[in-house]
DNA sequence: GCTATAATACTGTGATCACAAAATGCGCTA
DNA sequence: TAGCGCATTTTGTGATCACAGTATTATAGC
């Protein structure tokens, strides 16, 4: 499939991007997904030497990722992957519930039929990793249907807000994920989709809100890992 | 009031803050209060000379500001005051409403008489700078009010949101004030004091959500100064 | 053995340097 | 006079250096 010819390097594109921009984007993953841990402190220069760069593009992208809010900075200028608490979680989920509601019902006619049958498929593969318990492609796959949908909103605006709000929850739900025996609805994301076929943009925000907040309920009544305060005890 | 003893200087406490923080405050208020043309392109070095320091905290600070949403970056990465289009404005003035009609309804039952007694000093300053003309007088006014209102949300996360849709609103804001003859709803503010102090949130949000998407749709309707494009011609 | 102090390493911040790509301006030609 | 091409300058990007404040650790004293 890939490889025209030519060389037929495993290079990709060779992406003309900036350093930091790669960067930032290798870090931002890594955070989504939560693959570090929360109060972990990420160095400028430690950083670098993982990457194998000078520290400057690192700076770039590490203050970059703190005004994005997806790290936070502690009074003498450390950058730590956010503990996050009971109250902040609570409030992202329910702001996202609000945002993603509007984006469904302004996304809602715009998904021609092409994009419900992709959509479909992310839905698939959602119900499969919650049976195989697999949390990797649970968030990738919930990511992928949920920003499918958002994505005909045409707004981008909302849209920065709502991926603002993902970054922020990011860095905890995968290590929720990990206590949680059954994570989410499975038949939600169905229900959202039929009704969005049916017209019933309003009907599909509702569920999908709804099950934003359950979900919130569920992590917040189950598990113990919370910690105390955000800015504390970083050990 | 200053100036305890020991020397009496005027220099304030000395702000121990960094560089590129007190860099980042100016250039915020500047681009908030509208002080800056849209299209107009800041360069590293340039904003760099005109405040007397390295080119350094002024690659951060501005870097921080795109992330903000406060700048754009075309594609070579220069970094310029975003020419908002008609679309942007609407987008991020309906998201304004929604946010701050639930930041009103979070905060209303926070708000003490204290409190409320300082909000309507900032309601009268914002009367009197309305029947003045006076825009720079009005904008500072109206953001002490609302933000006056919202922090008592106690939703750190809301009010980032919040303060994110302001900055993408304020290079715009002070350009259209200028063609306005009458901004807004003077007697708007006191109603939703009023509201508050009664005790029913619900109703001053209402209040408050209306009255800005009116002011929207006023600015919408009245005034030309409208960009075509975002990225497009930026002479 | 514990604590206080001093030395060391670490880290954020700012400055300067170097390089490549893009934009700008100028001159030449048709 | 309008259009094209080249040279200069500007500008973003990355690297390295220097400095100050802080945390850490080792050591000496009680």
């Amino acid at each position: 499939m890939a490889a025209k010819a030519a060389g037929a390097l495993p290079v990709v594109p060779l992406s003309h991007e900036p350093l930091h921009e790669r960067l930032h984007a290798a870090l931002w993953e890594a955070i989504v997904s939560g693959q570090f841990v929360p109060g972990q402190k990420l160095t400028v220069r430690g950083v670098a030497e993982a990457f194998g760069t000078s520290p400057m593009p690192v700076r770039a992208s590490l203050s970059r990722l703190v005004a994005e809010g997806a790290l936070t900075q502690n009074p003498n200028g450390t950058v730590i992957v956010p503990k996050v608490t009971r109250d902040t979680f609570s409030e992202v989920m329910e702001l996202r519930a609000v945002l993603e509601k509007r984006a469904t019902i302004l996304a809602a006619p715009n998904v021609g039929q092409t994009d419900l049958a992709q959509l479909r498929e992310s839905a698939l593969a959602l119900r499969e990793a919650t049976k195989n318990d697999d949390i990797i492609a649970y968030l990738q796959a919930n990511r992928a249907l949920k920003f499918g949908i958002y994505e005909h909103a045409h707004s981008p605006v909302l849209l920065e807000l709502i991926q603002n709000l993902w970054l922020k929850a990011g860095p905890m739900l995968r290590r929720l994920a990990n206590d949680l025996p059954n994570m989410g609805h499975p038949e939600c994301p169905d229900h959202v989709l039929q009704y969005i076929e049916r017209g019933s943009g309003e009907a599909a925000a509702e569920v999908l809100a709804a099950d934003i907040l359950t979900g919130m309920k569920d992590i917040l009544s189950s598990t113990t890992v919370w910690e105390q305060a955000d800015g504390e005890a970083r050990g």
